[in-house]
DNA sequence: CCGTATTTGTTCGTATGTATT
DNA sequence: CAATACATACGAACAAATACG
């Protein structure tokens, strides 16, 4: 209201606030430091002990300074290291997919022990919303982010938040997939390559000749399940057509994997079965064939990913691969109290792997 | 470390301090209100001036109050809507239930427009763990919480912790059930009476006259299915009959539906149609009664209750109730930043009643 | 508009208590 | 035990902003 915030440097308190947070932004004054007792700084700043009193008690209360009874006054360790907020943020692409209730209840399960409380944010798979999510983030009081990155595989724009994170103190740890430029960050990951390997591997070994894909393409799992598929294939000799895989993207109206399916059956492509990037793609894929009069396994095998409660239905079960939910959930939780209590360079297994298993229903039949 | 957080009380600017604090929480100061001065609370209160300011500028720091130089000091407006956190907490039972994953999911949909986030708790049911996270939720910087009671037909042994959050402003709005003494304050749900007398109405309709239920006992909405459900079966003149219904409580290893009903079919009991509280629960009878060898809906016919994807399977389709999960989070939301910008007693329609919907399927057959 | 009383803001001095070294 | 350093408390004075007759 009143111009109080000009000139207040003529205060003496304000003064010497002033100097001192300048000594410790600078460094002069570094973390952990004594500084002056309260006497000394009264004499040297020629003011009355109330008055170096008044002017640092602003700074601890700004975080910047803590006093203790008998010892002294000494410099915080972090500016930023927030309070004991007892908030983790978890930041996910979708709400109410099918698998994500249960990551987040594995989360929940590790955290709620320590007392830790959950930030929910959602980034609908957008990387703008994924940003916006983060700064609100930063304005927040939380210790910690367990973040599922939209679109991973694309070229992260606004790598200077994550950096912004770093600068606050604010360890995150990835789940699902991670940024390329990031691999060295802690995260827990499917090791989707290998499950990929694993299902079409599968497929193989069970006389399959014409192997379509269906992946998503613009998040890590997606291009990595693809990877595994491709080895598979390689392993056994057997030539990669590019035109026997269906790439997808989430919002995309374009390529909607039905209709591409479709399209590969008006087209008499050779197929006797499809590997699908999850059990949701897998039963579109499913209903895609019947509609084209193809029997599933009798005519064409179909695998998932996953093993979602979509997998199992009364008389039918896809054949897929496990997705440990909860222990995914559960793993980076603790591996983010782990990385709180003793600091991320301490934590020796940063990234974790988790294996893949296969789980056969009957929604692949064995040929010839 | 030292035990200066016992009786602190004795110190002078501690008690003037916490004597503020309570009038200010309570109301007896309210925002805008002026404070005594300075002068006066040190007559008041026998302390020195240096002593009250040392009290008020606690206060001031923690946002409770403000000084106007010349004028006096003045309650601050946000301490009853608390500082700018932009946070709701959402507490439910369960996380991975099968139809949270979406209420919270439109939760977040309307608080996100507002630049909202969701501080998530669970109480796994549990009514202990219910104050554990309404205490923890005290400590937090939170503008209000959306809750889900757990058990909620049984009495509220911590009114207390919900007394608190009015003490403190924190509005408050319940989902999918409540506490019968806070029947007036602001809630979301479904009239589970409707439903259950309009899905018994639906089973009577088609001919049957011997319809078990099958109610979980612990929550509302158990209770206020099992009331529509009595009601339809008087409304056509029917007997109540109690052995026809099956209690059950969550965690209760004792009566488990499908024993239950295994019980039933030893004992020969009449029946032609099951009403279960849930689609879940549903299921489990199906299952029950096809391992006695009965056919469903031949034999008998068996409805669900919420639509969820346990309704839906390729050939088979459960007859229930609409839960519009998104809809009703998202109703919650609304109603509850109506609160928060308008005042509690602002708003006219506190309490919100969902229509249910009766979705048919062929899990019942028509009689005779 | 002036003057006075009120109220908060700043500063100094002093004394006593309590924790640490 | 003594010295040091922070914590609490009181008293006093003056400055600056505001309210009010």
């Amino acid at each position: 209201m009143s111009g109080h915030n000009i000139e207040q440097k003529q205060l003496k308190y304000f003064k010497l606030m002033d100097d001192l947070k300048e000594q410790i932004l600078k460094g002069d004054i570094k973390a952990g430091d004594k500084l002056p007792s309260e006497n000394e700084l009264s004499v040297a700043y020629q003011v009355s002990r109330q008055t170096v009193r008044k002017a640092l008690s602003i700074l601890e209360n700004a975080g910047y300074i803590f006093a203790q009874h008998g010892r002294g006054t000494f410099c915080s360790e972090m500016v930023h290291r927030s309070r004991n907020s007892r908030n983790i943020a978890v930041v996910t692409t979708y709400l109410s997919d099918y698998i994500f209730p249960r990551v987040i209840d594995g989360i929940d399960t590790a955290l709620a022990r320590d007392g830790y409380s959950i930030i929910l944010k959602n980034t609908h798979n957008s990387r703008s919303r994924e940003a916006k999510c983060l700064e609100e983030l930063l304005q927040k009081d939380i210790e910690g982010i367990i973040i599922e990155p939209s679109k991973s595989q694309i070229y992260c724009k606004h790598m200077n938040l994550y950096q912004k994170l770093e600068d606050y103190n604010i360890p995150y740890v990835f789940i699902q997939g991670c940024f390329s430029k990031m691999s060295h960050k802690p995260q827990v990951l499917m090791d989707d390559e290998k499950g990929g390997y694993t299902i079409t591997r599968y497929l193989l070994d069970i006389g399959h000749k014409n192997i379509v894909g269906v992946f998503k393409a613009d998040d890590m799992q997606g291009q990595n399940r693809h990877k595994g598929y491709v080895m598979a294939l390689q392993e056994v000799g057997m030539m990669y057509d590019p035109d026997s895989v269906i790439w997808f993207h989430t919002e995309d109206r374009k390529v909607h994997p039905y209709d591409a399916i479709m399209q590969m059956m008006n087209e008499h492509k050779k197929m006797d079965a499809v590997v699908c990037y999850n059990d949701e793609i897998a039963l579109q894929v499913i209903r895609a064939l019947r509609d084209a009069g193809r029997k599933v396994p009798e005519d064409i095998s179909v695998t998932g990913y996953d093993n979602s409660y979509m997998a199992v239905s009364d008389d039918f079960r896809l054949t897929t691969i496990v997705h440990p939910q909860e222990k995914l959930g559960e793993m980076a939780a603790e591996l983010l109290l782990k990385i709180l209590q003793e600091g991320e360079d301490a934590v020796a297994e940063k990234r974790i792997m988790i294996e893949p298993k296969l789980v056969i229903g009957n929604s692949c039949k064995e040929r010839r």
